[in-house]
RNA sequence: GGUCAGUUCGUCUAGGGGUUAGGACACAAGGUUUUCAUCCUUGCAACAGGGGUUCGAUUCCCCUACUGACUGCCA
C-alpha cells in the first residue's frame, strides 16, 4: 500500500485562521495515525497578497500547538527540496509548457479589462469552450501572431483548455461521490501574467504529485474546483496516482451563518487566530488564543470536536488519544458554528488537569509582570487552593490577589448586610482564638471559631463573612481557614485590626 | 443568476425504519458551603416543510424552503 503523505498548504497572506488550524490538525491526526508524513508547504503564488511575517507566524503557531511536521519550509532537507512555491517557479513552468504542447492549455492575450467588460455585458459569462474561439488566444490567433505578441512583450496568461460536456466524478472521503459536468468549469488561468507565477490550481496539483501526496485534506471551499484539479491530473498524465480527496466542513460564525472571519472575532470578542498578530501594514494588533491564556492542548481538543466526533460520550482527549481514534469517516458534512463558550469550558477542564507545579510556574510569570514574587511552594499552595474557580491563568489573579495585596477597600454591600455594632468585638475575640495556639491548625481553628460563634449565639454567616471581609475585602473565595493558614496568623491578625479600624458602617 | 453541497435541542453533536430521540456547552432551579466558584441532582429544549415508499418514517426517495461554498491573472 502506498505510504500516507498529507500536506497543509497555507498561503502567507496574514495570520493563520483558526479554521486552518483545524484543517492542519485533521491532517496531522490522519498522518500520525497511519504512520504517514505531514508536510508544511507555503503557497505564496500570489505576490500581491503576500504579507511579510505570515510564514513565520504559521510556523510559530504550530510550534505552540505542538503540531509537528515531517517536511516543510522550516525543516532542512538534504535533497535541497524547497517547500515554498515561489521558489519552485521553474518546475511549474515546465508543466505549463507541457500542457501547451499537448494541446491541453493555450496562451490568452485578453486583458483583464476586456474580460471584465464581457462579464458586465454577458450574463453568466465564463471563459470556456463556448466563447474561447471568440477571444484573443493562441487558438484563434495565427502562430506567427502569437509569437509576435510574445516577442513584443505583450502580457498573456496560460489557460487550461477544458473539454466540455464530460461528467467528472470526484470520490470524496467525506462527501462521497460528487459529479460535476466539465461544461460548468471555465478555462481557468494556470499561469498569471501579472507576476509570472502559476495559480494555485496548477501549483497545488504539480506539488501534490511531485511530493507524492496520498490524501488531500482541505477545506470544503475547494470542493467546487476539485473537478478542475482532477482534469489537471489527467492532462498531466498522473490520473493513476492522483491523491484521494477529503473536504472538511467550514467553520461558521457563531451568530447567523457564513464562514468565520477575522471580523467576527473583533465583533464578538473572541480570538480567531492562534497567536496574537501584529499587522505589519496597519500596526493593528489582533488577539490570539495564546495571549488570551488558552492552553494549546485545550484548544486542540476543542477544535478536534468541531466537525468530528468519535461517537462516544467522551469529551476530553489528549493529542495521542486523538491520533488513536480520529477518522475521516466520522467527520461531518455540515458546517459547524464556532462555540466560544465551549472553548472556555475546555480550558477550564484542562486547567484542572494541570499539575500545581505547572500552573504555579505560569502564574509566577504572570505575577512577575506585576512585580510580585513569592516562594515557589507558596504559589503552588495558592494555586492548589483556588484553581477550581479559574478558567485561565489570569483568573488566578482575580481569585487570589488578596494573598499578595492587603484589601484596599471593603465590599459595601457585604458591610451593609453583615457588619453589626458588636462585630468588631467578636472579630477581636476570634483573632485571639486563632492566635492562641502556637501551631495553627486549619481544622482545629475552624472548630474553635465555630464553637465561639455558637456559644455566643451569633449568626454564623454574618460573623464568618465579616471575618472574610477583613482578610479578603469581599465575600467570596475558598475556605477561610485555608486562607488564614496561607496568609499566616500574624498577617491575618493585622488585617483584622485594620478592618476594624477602617470599617464604620453608616446606618 | 448558475453549479455543488448542507439542514436533529440556542450551540457542538449521537442515533437511526418501531427509542421516553442520548450526551456536552449555555441557561434555570435545587443541594452542598461562612461566601463565591467548583461540584452533584433536576429541569428546559430538536428531527426545516410537503409529498411519496411502508403496517410504521426523524431515518429511504422526490420536491420545496432555507443556509452555505464556489463562480478572479486570490488561495
Amino acid at each position: 500500500m502506498k505510504s500516507i503523505r498529507v500536506r497543509f498548504a497555507p498561503s502567507p497572506t496574514g495570520p493563520l485562521h483558526i479554521g486552518g488550524v483545524r484543517t492542519a490538525l485533521y491532517n496531522y491526526l490522519f498522518a500520525k495515525q497511519n504512520n504517514g508524513k505531514i508536510i508544511l508547504r507555503i503557497e505564496d503564488t500570489d505576490s500581491v497578497r503576500f504579507v511579510p511575517g505570515a510564514e513565520q507566524y504559521i510556523i510559530e503557531s504550530f510550534d505552540w500547538l505542538g503540531i509537528t511536521f515531517d517536511e516543510g519550509v522550516h525543516i532542512p532537507n538534504k535533497e535541497g527540496i524547497t517547500y515554498r512555491q515561489s521558489e519552485r517557479k521553474s518546475i511549474y513552468k515546465q508543466y505549463a509548457d507541457f500542457l501547451i504542447n499537448s494541446g491541453k492549455a493555450y496562451y490568452a492575450f485578453d486583458t483583464p479589462e476586456e474580460i471584465e467588460e464581457k462579464r458586465k455585458t454577458i450574463a453568466n459569462f465564463q471563459y470556456d469552450a463556448s466563447v474561447r474561439m471568440q477571444m484573443k488566444n493562441s487558438l484563434t490567433l495565427s502562430e506567427e501572431e502569437v509569437k509576435n505578441r510574445m516577442a513584443k512583450g505583450e502580457s498573456y496568461v496560460i489557460r487550461i483548455c477544458i473539454q466540455p460536456d464530460e461528467d467528472i466524478k470526484v470520490q470524496d472521503l467525506i462527501y462521497g461521490e460528487v459529479v460535476i459536468n466539465s461544461s460548468i468549469v471555465d478555462d481557468k488561468v494556470l499561469w498569471k501574467s501579472a507576476d509570472q507565477l502559476p495559480t494555485y490550481h496548477l501549483a497545488n496539483v504539480v506539488d501534490d504529485h511531485l511530493m507524492d501526496i496520498s490524501h488531500v485534506i482541505r477545506g470544503s471551499e475547494w470542493l467546487p474546483s476539485t473537478p478542475l484539479h482532477v482534469l489537471l491530473y489527467r492532462y498531466l498524465g498522473w490520473a493513476d496516482s492522483m491523491p484521494q480527496f477529503a473536504h472538511l466542513p467550514l467553520l461558521l460564525k457563531p451568530d447567523g451563518n457564513g464562514k468565520l472571519s477575522k471580523r467576527d472575532g473583533d465583533r464578538l470578542g473572541f480570538p480567531v487566530f492562534p497567536l496574537e498578530w501584529h499587522d505589519p501594514n496597519s500596526s493593528e494588533v489582533i488577539a490570539g488564543y495564546r495571549e488570551k491564556g488558552y492552553f494549546p492542548d485545550a484548544l486542540i481538543n476543542f477544535l478536534a470536536l468541531l466537525g468530528w466526533n468519535p461517537g462516544t460520550e467522551q469529551e476530553i482527549f489528549s493529542l495521542s488519544e486523538l491520533i488513536e481514534i480520529f477518522s475521516l469517516e466520522r467527520v461531518n458534512k455540515s458546517g459547524a458554528k464556532f462555540d466560544f463558550e465551549k472553548a472556555k469550558w475546555f480550558n477550564h477542564q484542562y486547567l484542572q488537569m494541570k499539575s500545581n507545579n505547572e500552573l504555579a510556574e505560569k502564574y509566577k510569570e504572570f505575577l512577575a509582570e506585576k512585580n510580585l514574587t513569592a516562594p515557589d511552594d507558596y504559589i503552588q499552595k495558592i494555586v492548589e487552593l483556588v484553581k477550581e474557580r479559574a478558567y485561565f491563568i489570569h483568573d488566578l489573579w482575580e481569585v487570589s490577589s488578596f494573598f499578595f495585596l492587603r484589601p484596599d477597600s471593603y465590599d459595601e454591600a457585604v458591610i451593609r448586610k453583615r457588619w453589626q455594632e458588636n462585630t468588631p468585638q467578636h472579630l477581636k475575640a476570634i483573632k485571639e482564638i486563632i492566635a492562641a495556639e502556637p501551631n495553627f491548625q486549619i481544622d482545629k481553628a475552624r472548630e474553635q471559631v465555630k464553637k465561639y460563634i455558637e456559644d455566643h449565639q451569633l449568626n454564623m454567616a454574618n460573623i464568618m463573612n465579616c471575618l472574610r471581609l477583613s482578610l479578603v475585602g469581599y465575600a467570596k473565595g475558598p475556605d477561610l481557614f485555608e486562607i488564614i493558614n496561607l496568609l499566616g496568623v500574624e498577617e491575618s491578625s493585622e488585617r483584622i485590626d485594620i478592618a476594624i479600624n477602617k470599617i464604620h458602617p453608616s446606618l
